[in-house]
DNA sequence: CTTTGCAATGAACGGGTGTTCAGATAATTT
DNA sequence: AAATTATCTGAACACCCGTTCATTGCAAAG
């Protein structure tokens, strides 16, 4: 039986993850050489294939891992009752788990044209399990007349967009804190839907 | 046999600048090569470069292009007196300018790291002025006690980021119209500012 | 200690990259 | 009609790309 713990790619597969992710995050992932990659693993480009099937795997698996990773814990996250305080909570918890993992949320968000038509179907039907999730609080909240809302859908989107252009500006050293924003942003959002 | 048929010699700059557009928007700065942008022109690599000196000042010339019409279009477009009408105008002309100019929006969001650094601080001081439109009427709404928001610079990220999402998602084949969008996102809007 | 087998090396493959430039040609000016 | 200017071609430059593979090294299993 083979080994399975202890050998060299129980290392070097996560950190070739955590060096792709990074580069993708600030380069692009058309802008960055599996030689990059390589170097800053400290290893030789053709060892990067001993853990990934090729360039297109690995920027699947980096969006796959990570939207996989939010729905568990989206699910994983109570929800309290009442459309109000489900919404609120969904805001709270999307800012906060987006804040800690820019560079992943850039990638997944950023880099969906350069997956191939069937990734990008699978990465695509993940994120709208995700977008489900807030979609279901705002129909609960029209159907139970506790939102003024003329669309569950758009309005889902309208949050969406809001939430993740937190990501492109969001500093932690800027003006306000994460928990500043998170205030402002549960105000607007609660405002916006009428409730 | 140089030059195939001359007559259109004048024309190619714009020709180019579209191709790119197009291009750039489709598969990404980094993706597209000089030769492809040259093939869809119908014309040799080497003649492009008679119009731009290199690829990245044509995408900033994209970038600034599109930026300083938006600014232009913005100043053109009337903005009625009172915060709620001026932030209703705003938001419908926000929503109707960029529906008309899908590639154009695409790529000033995205490629913003593909500027060098110089290139990139000009580009963000033209999005800036265009962000204090927004921002200029927030403030004028909540000065004159008709807005409840927190905060006028987080409110002006908030809803550019609201209304930019669109651009991902909206197809005019969809379940509803850019007029009815429009609609939703003006009562959003209004009601996430608290008016 | 030997065997086993995964993982890393380093070189190579075919092809693509942005950019340059001398020479050719068409349109415009004189 | 001739000269000038603007523009395009076609080839070349030096370098980088993703991927493959025979070879080597080395940690664990027997």
């Amino acid at each position: 039986m083979a080994r399975t713990s202890g050998s060299h790619a129980a290392k070097t597969a996560p950190r070739i993850r955590a060096a792709a992710i990074r580069l993708f995050a600030r380069h692009g992932y058309a802008a960055v050489s599996m030689r990059q990659i390589a170097g800053e693993v400290g290893v030789q480009v053709g060892a990067l294939y001993n853990h990934t099937a090729d360039k297109q795997s690995l920027l699947l698996e980096l969006m796959e891992g990570h939207l996989t990773d939010l729905l568990a814990a989206c699910d994983r996250a109570d929800s309290p009752d009442g459309p109000v305080a489900a919404l609120e909570a969904f805001v709270r918890f999307h800012i906060r788990y987006h804040a800690e993992r820019p560079d992943e949320v850039f990638i997944a968000y950023m880099e969906l044209r350069n997956l191939t038509p069937e990734n990008f179907a699978r990465v695509q039907t993940l994120r709208h399990r995700y977008e489900d999730r807030l979609e279901s609080i705002l129909r609960a909240g029209i159907a139970a007349g506790a939102f003024r809302l003329a669309d569950a859908r758009i309005g889902t989107l309208a949050i969406i967009g809001m939430l993740t252009g937190i990501n492109t500006w969001f500093r932690a050293k800027g003006r306000l804190s994460l928990a500043d924003i998170e205030a402002i942003y549960c105000d607007m959002i609660r405002q916006s839907v009428g409730a």
